[in-house]
DNA sequence: AAAATAAAACACTAACTAGTGTCTAAAACT
DNA sequence: AGTTTTAGACACTAGTTAGTGTTTTATTTT
């Protein structure tokens, strides 16, 4: 006979399954990811660590639980594009801003992005390839068909940002403050930086434009 | 009485001293920053890790003695400038073509450029200073005089080309090979990352000819 | 050649690490 | 109400880590 999990004020499985979570991203947050020590996370979670084996397995399956568990990419998706008639040039803009202020702001993401290129792990290829498949459909939907046989060059183009918007926000603030001279911790330097991605984004299209 | 420091074939300080520097530039190279524990670096260089205590006063001293004696951006220097007459244009596409490749061949900057962005440490400040003091001086005898009112445009777009050459080349074959599509691990892939950045000066420059 | 000195080997401690076995008591079932 | 099950506490082992004290011996000095 099957029995229901203990759901009890004092004991509650789901609750400290949640807790262990919750403890990760914390650590995560604060100390990065070679900050995620059994024995710290236990202590954060207030929870014994022996269920983190009992509930997860182990320390490597509760993190993966807990980074399969994020969604960072679902905001870029090219299915809530409206009207394009512009090639994509405003959308691309827009996605460019907005990945920059969205990393900007999360500190979590900033240090899953450190953890990506730091080690290999399956769930970080993950989050990896769902980024990829995310970008594929606005690529293959929105810029190849406009850019036609320069496809390739606008994708290159928006790896070179996109990259360049991840590094910026890594980097401000850990070793420096400024990269070529921008003040990054400051919010002038952000601004100029987004003007930056929209100037190239501008630059791109208009030379596209020209040859159409 | 002053006494000579032992140079014999068996005993040989400045000998063990390099053995040292060279075991955290090996271990650094293949297993990451995170790989330099005392016992690591003891049995690589061969010596007895009292010997780093000895000689260099800890781990942390042994580590920022051979951070400080790398010099990854003095080839880099606005000096070596022959004559300019485009305003920096070809220099500016050779720096980032350059700087591509140099980044993209150098296992070792890749893991200081990881380091720099995961672990504060002064050594590290250090390197990222001197990056920014060899590159004002390419702004501001160059882009600088060239761009004027758009100077800071200009150093914003180099700002994230150059960080999105870090990150690709700190990205490839950790969690994934592509990017925006992109086959960063082969050679296809390198040249349309670097035709990309040539793109983008030339139409930066463009753009800034037309103005004046 | 003998004495002095410093390079280096060896052994040890203490702190921290991951993981597990045992026991208790809260919650669920009969 | 009594029994069963399992959430959770506690204690322990074994491995790894940084750092140090002691001893040996190669090299330099006298």
């Amino acid at each position: 006979m099957k029995r229901k999990a203990a759901a009890g004020t004092i004991r509650n499985k789901e609750r400290s399954k949640e807790k262990f979570l919750d403890a990760v991203g914390q650590i995560l947050e604060t100390k990065g990811y070679s900050g995620l020590k059994v024995n710290d996370i236990a202590a954060t979670a207030g929870v014994d660590k022996k269920m983190i084996y009992n509930y997860f397995g182990g320390t490597d399956q509760l993190i993966d639980e807990y980074i399969s568990s994020l969604d960072f990419w679902s905001n870029v998706d090219g299915q809530s594009t409206p009207e394009i008639t512009d090639g994509g040039q405003e959308f691309s803009k827009q996605l460019l801003t907005q990945q920059f202020d969205y990393v900007s702001h999360n500190k979590n993401l900033q240090k899953i992005l450190l953890w990506g290129v730091a080690e290999k792990r399956n769930s970080l290829r993950t989050i990896a390839d769902n980024r990829e498949q995310n970008g594929e459909q606005l690529f293959s939907q929105v810029a190849d068909p406009y850019f036609s046989e320069n496809a390739v060059q606008y994708r290159s183009i928006m790896a070179i940002l996109i990259s360049g918007i991840y590094y910026l926000n890594m980097y401000k603030g850990v070793n420096a403050e400024t990269f070529c001279g921008i003040d990054l911790t400051k919010e002038e330097g952000t601004q100029q930086i987004k003007g930056a991605l929209e100037k190239i984004i501008d630059l791109v299209y208009e030379n596209q434009n020209k040859k159409q």
